[in-house]
DNA sequence: TCTGGGGTCCTAGGACCC
DNA sequence: TCTGGGGTCCTAGGACCC
């Protein structure tokens, strides 16, 4: 194993350090590699849940010009013909993995901000030459732990760091490592003139569109645009981006608690419609003991749900049906939560009608103990004990091993996502690590 | 036949209070 | 005819991100 990082220069700025953005190559293709390095130089996508649409591409499938989105359906004619290989997305094994890198990551500094699977930001001391080493010794070492490609960007805030890994990942002399503050000025205007606004962290299509109806097309036009202006025509948020553009650091990636979010959202797509009262409930069991699961996980108690379904928005008139409401008091236990959701949206569920999506979001979270209970109508304390015994029960026989009322039922729905070609979760399943052969 | 699933932050506007 | 004003909290919806 590589030695520690040496200590390096102080940076001279008030707050410490730079922003360096790790950021994952094709993250759940080369995820998909790790245990199959047969799929090493082939096209490779990975499909949404219910096998819907590309969400991941290897680099290879890039090239031969497979957007982003599209309909498998639509593709896997075409894929076939030209080698290209489709995986079903296995989230267990991309968030395992990535939990390794994180870890990795924190052996180099303690200011690890993780921003989502493939993405965390490090703040960092240290020249640009010292901090673009790191960011090589990084890469290798990643390379070499877990068999995953890096690429690493460099800069005064979040934003320009964000822009140099898109240099690091697209120009190939660069090595996969980017400093912005390695360039003289003159060069990083260079630059920012050839990125297009749209390119950059913040702007989406949208603002891109309002930001080219007065002329601003480049990332420099932007940043040389005025940020009081442009917060009053805007927002506060592109004015920031104009600042950090400028250098001046005012995005902080908030991770204090990065494990309780403020929200819990379980839904999916099912892979024939649903049309009737009886399967929805049998659906909302289900999806609300699975957000109910998340919500024990990260020590938390909801106060409120909101639950919906809707048919295809692809098939007019689209039906939808959104409701939010109270539980009876703060829970995270399946029973209350189960109940909560069912009565808020059965009887407005139309018999006949293709639903082909539901969902239960669980809000108002605080932490689990913290309520007084001057609630007369205080929780049974049975029921606490429930959610925490479902939990046992299915840690130690698998997911789904014991349920309540329609979710304890074993056959598979019908209904149930579709994952046809999902390969193994080789780091968190006995039965599913890799089999090494000597030849 | 088959078109993802999470999140965050910000703003505007209404309800309500004094 | 004239009919305050400022503050807070909440919610819905927009925009963006991966």
């Amino acid at each position: 194993m590589p030695a520690p990082p040496a200590p390096l220069t102080p940076s001279p700025s008030g707050r410490p350090g730079r922003v360096m953005l790790v950021d994952v190559d094709s993250c759940y293709a080369a995820c998909e590699r790790v245990f199959h390095p047969e799929l090493e130089g082939v096209p490779l996508v990975v499909l949404s849940n219910n096998d819907g649409c590309v969400v991941a591409r290897s680099s290879e499938a890039k090239a031969l010009g497979i957007e982003m989105g599209v309909p498998w359906f639509k593709l896997k004619a075409w894929a076939d013909r030209h080698g290209v290989v489709a995986r079903s997305s296995n989230y267990e094994l991309y968030g395992s993995i990535s939990g390794r890198i994180m870890a990795i990551l924190g052996e180099y500094t303690p200011a690890v901000e993780v921003y989502s699977i493939d993405e965390a930001f490090l703040r960092l001391p240290g020249s640009p030459a010292e901090l673009t080493e790191m960011g090589r010794r990084i890469r290798r070492r990643v390379l070499h732990d877990l068999g995953v490609p890096v690429s690493v960007g460099i800069g005064a805030t979040h934003t320009l760091a964000k822009l140099a890994s898109h240099g690091a990942k697209h120009s190939p002399t660069l090595g996969h490592v980017a400093d912005l503050d390695a360039y003289r000025p003159g060069q990083v205007d260079a630059i920012l003139e050839a990125t297009p606004v749209a390119d950059l962290w913040g702007v989406g299509r949208r603002l891109d569109s309002r930001l080219a109806s007065m002329g601003i097309r480049t990332a420099r036009q932007l940043r040389d645009a005025d940020p009081a202006v442009m917060r009053r025509r805007f927002n506060v948020t592109l004015a920031r981006t104009i600042l950090e553009l400028r250098g001046t650091d005012c995005i902080t990636i908030d991770d204090r608690d990065a494990d309780r979010t403020g929200q819990i959202m379980f839904s999916r797509s099912f892979s024939t419609p649903v049309t009737d009262p009886t399967q929805m409930h049998q659906v909302l069991a289900i999806y609300a003991q699975q957000a109910a699961t998340r919500l024990r996980h990260q020590h938390s108690v909801a106060a409120g749900l909101w639950v919906f379904a809707s048919t295809s928005w692809y098939v007019s008139p689209v039906h939808q049906v959104s409701l939010a409401g109270r539980l009876p008091h703060p829970a995270d236990d399946p029973v209350t939560i189960v109940k909560a959701a069912c009565d808020l949206l059965l009887d407005r569920i139309e018999p006949g009608r293709r639903y082909v999506r539901a969902g239960i979001s669980l809000l108002d979270l605080a932490p689990a103990g913290a309520q007084p209970m001057l609630d007369p109508f205080s929780p049974d304390p049975r029921l606490a004990r429930l959610g925490a015994l479902v939990d046992r029960v299915n840690a130690a026989c698998g997911r789904g091993a014991l349920g309540l009322g329609w979710a304890g039922i074993t056959a598979p729905p019908d209904w149930q996502m579709r994952r046809e070609m999902l390969s193994n979760r080789g780091t968190t399943h006995w039965a599913e690590l890799a089999t090494v052969t000597a030849t």
